[in-house]
DNA sequence: ACTAAACCTTGATATAAATCAAATATATTA
DNA sequence: TAATATATTTGATTTATATCAAGGTTTAGT
């Protein structure tokens, strides 16, 4: 991991950047610019791994650039992806428990912004917006492990795979974010499961070529999308949606 | 669902009980008695089903007594529980999507306790302790999610019983909270599977006799255990502990 | 452009857990 | 307390997916 200093150009650039982030809507510029002075930026190479032990990484993150996964790995020494995230994503290790112990492994390169603990409670408790920004953030983030939880209970491998392309495809993702064996793992599944539902998935009319989805009519991965991710679609409560 | 409004005698027991909620440390008595003075008490009884439209509740609840489990149905109409709440819990469903449709299934005579959307917001903009206590609450609530997540997909059947029963044991709840069919459903497994489990626990000194949990030895469930649930415990770190 | 490594696919087989079915136990209600 | 409903256990069978293995493809680095 690399440690920069921003130079004038980058920040007038970063800056721009961190306006746009939902973290940090609704607050006023001059208050932002403040606490924006004290980031730092961490860059990362392909393939590091860096673990957040919350005693060096108490902090508050948002991906500027690059693509990583949150892991956590069992005593068997089996590694499971709990999430994915890439530019304009935030992580906030800063409220995980000591006892927690979850990586970042970086799966481009990656660079991402950082402030430290003190600097985003004193935030927290000067600005009322950001505090409640933080409040969404979170219960954005409970909603989203209750519907991935909700897959992993529920879905056979097939349904999984589904449920993860509608996903990207309502998001404006044409394109898989990650290689095919990390989305599996993410899906609880093995690579070989992953790639036979793909192959089942292609009978019914979903082709992915060079990572790019394709779909013959549009609407071939409406049945496997949740309410939540649905809502957001073209598609929704029109005649093939799930939730019509 | 009844509707109650608290008498003198009740006000004192709940306000004595809400002091101690997590949500609400650290927060001056006169602001709290300001705050409790809006709540109002929901009765429900054992088998009801409550729909979480966030259009009717908008609201943060307290469990004061009983049992109850968040659900969620999928198409196919199964069922699962995404988590089980007893007294002293807390729920926000204040901040989830309109399209979330999770359900409040009643296990036993339950009593809430509820603000409305309103007063909540209020609260959280005009006091700082209660707006911070909600952000750790809610990183609380993803943390504990992410390790249900990696249980889900990790273990075998038997592994995903010795860690709810484990679970159970740090948090000194030697005695099943629910039933067995409800907590299979919460594992992401059936009865019959969760029954073969306990059975092949019993062969390792696990027994349970009318929902107690009884261990032989002690530390039959530390193979089990997950490091930040772990780090509640008296054997964390000593020899028999997963995490020595 | 070449080579090595990483990734993906396909097939054969094994296996854990689901399903189906029936019996037993426990809880609830009249 | 009996009657009924609900929950749990146990056994037999099926099934989806993991595992094992080998071949093919893509990617990355020199």
């Amino acid at each position: 991991m690399i440690r920069m200093i921003p130079n004038k150009v980058n920040t007038s650039k970063y800056f721009a950047f961190m306006y746009n982030i939902a973290l940090f809507q609704g607050i006023k510029k001059e208050d932002l610019n403040e606490f924006f002075a004290k980031m730092q930026i961490e860059q990362y190479h392909k393939g590091e791994i860096q673990q957040f032990n919350p005693k060096q990484h108490s902090k508050l993150y948002i991906v500027f650039k690059g693509t990583f996964k949150l892991t956590n790995t069992n005593v068997d020494g089996d590694e499971i992806v709990l999430s994915l995230f890439s530019a304009g994503d935030a992580v906030t290790p800063l409220y995980f428990s000591p006892y927690f112990d979850v990586s970042a492994g970086f799966i481009e390169d990656t660079i991402l912004f950082h402030f430290k603990e003190n600097d985003v409670q004193r935030f927290v408790k000067n600005n009322h917006q950001f505090s409640m920004n933080n409040i969404k953030f979170l219960a954005n983030s409970v909603q989203n492990l209750m519907i991935t939880n909700t897959v992993l209970q529920l879905k056979t491998a097939k349904e999984r795979v589904g449920w993860f392309l509608a996903h990207g495809k309502i998001n404006n993702n044409s394109e898989l974010p990650v290689s095919k064996n990390i989305i599996a793992s993410f899906l609880g599944i093995t690579p070989e499961s992953f790639s036979r539902a793909l192959s089942s998935l292609k009978n019914d009319g979903v082709t992915i070529n060079n990572k790019i989805i394709q779909l013959d009519n549009g609407d071939e991965l409406c049945k496997y999308c949740d309410r939540v991710t649905g809502s957001n679609c073209s598609l929704f409560r029109t005649e093939p949606c799930a939730h019509y």
